[in-house]
DNA sequence: TTACGTGCAAAATCTTTGCCCCTGA
DNA sequence: TCAGGGGCAAAGATTTTGCACGTAA
């Protein structure tokens, strides 16, 4: 385990607390509780350097903003068109990527898997 | 066939006749080459509502911008992290979405499956 | 000291929008 | 005529970056 800095801690803890796949702006107002002097930019910075350490990952559903998983297990992703949240799917990747490896000669590292559609709760609403 | 306007068919024409899967900077000069004073608000505009009736699919891979397809028949997808190039992969995710909606009784529209690595003209050029 | 990380603010993208004009049915 | 687009430029939103300062080893 690496010695972060408090504020890249709270980061990680932030997104570690959370399901929710939040947003930077998010991220640093839940931050913000705990350390209120703490700069939007220095949120980005620490998300991209703890992204490219795999510490966490990156989820983009194609909104506005992309999101963050502290979550960084094989898992997919489910994102909800009316409450625009997104939500964990059991299922993984990893013989996807096996085999289109074998097939293609490609370098599959990883692979994100996105359902698109409408949530219970959305659809119970609607009528 | 719907009956559109010049613009709009021009970025029709343009997406549907690249597998690059481009940026809306990209689709925009290109239809300059046939319309030169064409405005990139028009191209975006246009973009949106061609997605929002199903004519093309936005296609986000994490990096800075988004990338349209002007193919919407079933396909996945491979984003190569040295080139930056998407490549169409024959992947077909509706039975995952329907094992999807039977288990969990979403409502699953559509997926979009992206896998990520180095394709083997990058693998090539490492060496 | 020294490398690393931060706060702040400006800048850089990327995308959307308001306004007014034009055009085709 | 009149609704639907379009051009232009400004505004919005999101993300990145330069710079000076602080801090822990």
């Amino acid at each position: 385990m690496k010695n972060f800095s408090r504020q890249r801690q709270a980061v990680i803890d932030v997104l570690c607390s959370t399901k929710t796949h939040p947003s930077a702006a998010w991220i640093y107002e839940k931050v913000r509780e705990t350390i209120p002097n703490i700069s939007l930019g220095t949120v980005y910075r620490n998300l991209a350097l703890l992204e490219s350490e795999g510490i966490i990952r990156k989820v983009s559903v194609g909104d506005s903003s992309e999101h963050f998983d502290g979550d960084t297990s094989m898992h997919s992703h489910f994102y909800c068109k009316g409450c625009k949240q997104i939500t964990d799917i059991p299922f993984d990747t990893t013989d996807d990527c096996k085999k289109l490896e074998e097939k293609t000669g490609l370098s599959v590292e990883s692979a994100t898997y996105t359902f698109v559609g409408v949530c219970t709760n959305c659809n119970k609403n609607k009528n």
